[in-house]
DNA sequence: CACCCGTGGTC
DNA sequence: TGACCAAGGGT
């Protein structure tokens, strides 16, 4: 759950996942709904499918026995270097060496290393750490110096006056501790517009969900998603764009979200369709009570308070033109 | 190696 | 308001 995420935020979706699903085998077998509700807040829903895989080896190839070193740790799904190490090392006592953001950044300062958002610059970094790790306890070793990252070394205004380690740090030395490390180079952010698209039954005031295939969000269930030039092929339906808008943020893109209300008559759409719309097999139709306790993700739910807050009731509805 | 991916908190 | 980013991993 920690990776690339706030340990604040973390912290109580951690508690209320481990009291849903206490043992391996519960996240093994659990259902991916169950899953995703217990990860939503927590963005990146594949880690938590990953997690899931991991269980699942864990379960069904390892029968159900826990692997007992980094090494093997780095088999399971969704577990790499970092999660390796810090498994191998505060749990089996293992002399492997976390590097996380924060490591990094102690380090490069320690060292007054600048070139450490390469490979060449980690393989220092783990050199180094690989040397001075001690037999004796590493695990607290790493949650040291990751800690030490998190509240003294930080990315601005690093406490260096309190800093146990102040004396041996060549940044510091060097009164070069603003460029070490260097801000590390990122994507430029990309403007999206995005279109939600709401397939409203209004006879029954049901509306669609559905299993994303592909794009934002795949694998996730929700609001079939598309873009603006996609859109003419979803003519045939009137689709009746709201006036509206809500903004969003996935990675590097700056999403500006559109609904487009799109009311039916059957309950379903076919095959061509489905697949323009990047959708699988199966709509959900349900009320507006059901929905809100289904949807999962932050992009949903923006979309969804921005439907309701048009179409609540019939006459703003009317005067929407919703009333086809 | 480059690129992909979600969200809530913070300043 | 909005840019920035966090106990990274998969492809």
């Amino acid at each position: 759950m920690s990776q690339q995420t706030t340990l604040a935020v973390v912290l109580p979706k951690f508690a209320q996942f481990v009291q849903q699903l206490p043992t391996v085998d519960d996240l093994a077998n659990c259902d991916e709904e169950t899953l995703h509700r217990l990860w939503a807040g927590l963005g990146y829903y594949a880690r938590a499918r990953n997690l899931k895989k991991g269980a699942e080896f864990i379960v069904n190839r390892l029968n159900g026995r826990f692997p007992q070193s980094y090494r093997e740790w780095l088999q399971i799904p969704g577990c790499g270097d970092y999660t390796a190490a810090a498994i191998a090392s505060i749990c089996l006592n293992e002399k492997v060496p976390c590097i996380d953001g924060n490591v990094i950044r102690v380090v490069s300062r320690l060292l007054a290393l600048q070139d450490v958002w390469n490979t060449a610059g980690r393989s220092r970094i783990q050199d180094y750490l690989t040397q001075v790790i001690p037999s004796d306890r590493p695990g607290d070793f790493n949650q040291a110096m990751m800690e030490l990252g998190a509240t003294i070394c930080r990315k601005t205004k690093p406490r260096c006056d309190i800093c146990p380690l102040q004396m041996q740090c060549l940044a510091y030395a060097n009164n070069c501790i603003e460029i070490c490390p260097p801000k590390k180079p990122r994507r430029v952010l990309v403007d999206t517009e995005l279109f939600v698209l709401i397939f409203w039954h209004r006879q029954t005031d049901t509306l669609a969900i559905g299993e994303r295939t592909d794009g934002f969000l795949a694998k996730t269930i929700g609001f079939p998603l598309t873009i603006a030039h996609q859109l003419s092929k979803l003519d045939r339906w009137q689709p009746l764009q709201l006036p509206g808008k809500f903004t969003h943020a996935i990675a590097h893109h700056r999403i500006t979200g559109r609904i487009c209300v799109i009311q039916l008559n059957s309950n379903d759409i076919d095959i061509s369709m489905r697949q323009h719309l990047a959708l699988s097999k199966t709509l959900h139709w349900m009320n507006r009570l059901d929905l809100s306790a289904k949807l999962l993700t932050a992009l949903d739910r923006k979309a969804f308070q921005l439907f309701q807050n048009y179409t609540y009731s019939d006459s703003i509805c009317e005067q929407l033109a919703l009333n086809l």
